[in-house]
DNA sequence: GCTAAGATATTGTTCAACAATCCTCAAGAG
DNA sequence: CTCTTGAGGATTGTTGAACAATATCTTAGC
């Protein structure tokens, strides 16, 4: 066994509510969670700390757990660090290592094959993974873990999302044009192409959540 | 009950471990530890997970729990996140709020006015809050605890410096020049100061360590 | 309709027992 | 002598239960 029973159950827990089958706002009673999974209360909360901490799920002193719900707040607050961190990727671009920048080229080209296959599910997934390898640049483990903890975060909004092609196929042009100015080490331009792009994909996803939550 | 037992706990091991009773590598022994606290494995592990969560121990699957050690690559690595995010911060000073643009200046004084009565100890606190409040100057609450995390896993490193008077000291002078430019409007100026200052404490912290190693 | 007291359900905390895993160390093969 | 193998002991992982504290719902009274 390579996980302990709490990550396996976090696990599980995870899958479910990125799926939508817990969707946000739902309370995760200990008793019956703890019944359908077939473990203790104690393991579950141990659980709950595991998902708290990826801030996937909120605690709510005598109340319990509930999905964590996406405030608008939330998104403007996420696209910040997302800016801090891909930022540092694009400016360390020139010193990546080779299979750092090779991600970065990867997670374009599976996209655009997405996109032809009219997959939009995957043309997300890549865009998730084009983002993560951006910031991945910077070279630094935390930088990692730290991007891999935001877009879990924001799959919690993309998942309102009535369209993802609507959402997803504008970016996919403008990825290929990031990725174009990193290798040409127009790093300069690179950065400020990366700073109009979060801002407007910020600005349509607030816009969907303004439309969706009336 | 204000504070658990649990979290009692976890402040009495905090105390020893930034006290130097529990050195780093240590590990914490349910059993030996609940026997001398008197409580509970279940409540040791409970205090455990808060200070997991603080990063100031580390937890292996089947092995227990261990005072953080903090390797080179850690400072290597968390120095590169802070340049992320304090560079953030710089950038977003022109239109950062007025409270929070007081706070850096404040944090500069209050460094200096504790130079001046040689209480060297408290000037290492003003020199992180200094530069927690540049990285507040984005504006993101995922930043501000970001950084409060890094801050307190540096605290370990700071703690095994021989001298904080030498480490401290040079940087009051760079901390005003920092802040002057900000004042001024100098955004471009502050940032390559800030690089290069980061660098230079990261090598500094970095050389102390490879000579206390040995 | 509103308030307050009581009942009920849920979470918070602690404990002790059992299961699973890791580490040590000795015995044996090569 | 070195390496593998496998018991045995020590330590952590998990469980279920009991009780305490808190929130929510129900009901009686005004």
């Amino acid at each position: 066994m390579a996980r302990s029973t709490a990550q396996r159950v976090a696990d599980t827990l995870r899958t479910r509510i990125e799926g939508g089958g817990l969707p946000p706002g739902t309370q995760l009673s200990e008793e019956a969670l703890g019944r359908d999974l077939g473990v203790s209360r104690n393991t579950l909360r141990e659980a709950f700390r595991l998902l708290i901490h990826e801030s996937l799920v909120v605690h709510v002193l005598n109340r319990g757990v509930f999905v964590r719900v996406l405030e608008p707040a939330d998104v403007t607050d996420i696209y910040r660090v997302r800016a801090a961190l891909e930022t540092a990727g694009v400016r360390a671009a020139a010193d990546a290592a080779r299979p750092l920048r090779d991600a970065v080229a990867r997670a374009v080209a599976e996209g655009e094959r997405a996109a032809a296959g009219e997959d939009w599910r995957e043309v997300g997934s890549a865009d998730l993974r084009f983002h993560r390898a951006l910031a991945a640049l910077a070279g630094s483990a935390r930088i990692d873990t730290a991007m891999d903890r935001l877009l879990a975060e924001l799959r919690l909004a993309f998942h309102a999302m009535p369209s993802p092609r609507r959402f997803h196929e504008p970016f996919l042009a403008r990825n290929r044009t990031l990725a174009a100015l990193l290798d040409d080490g127009a790093y300069d331009r690179a950065e400020a192409e990366l700073t109009t792009y979060l801002d407007d994909a910020r600005t349509l996803i607030l816009d969907v959540m303004r439309e969706t939550s009336r």
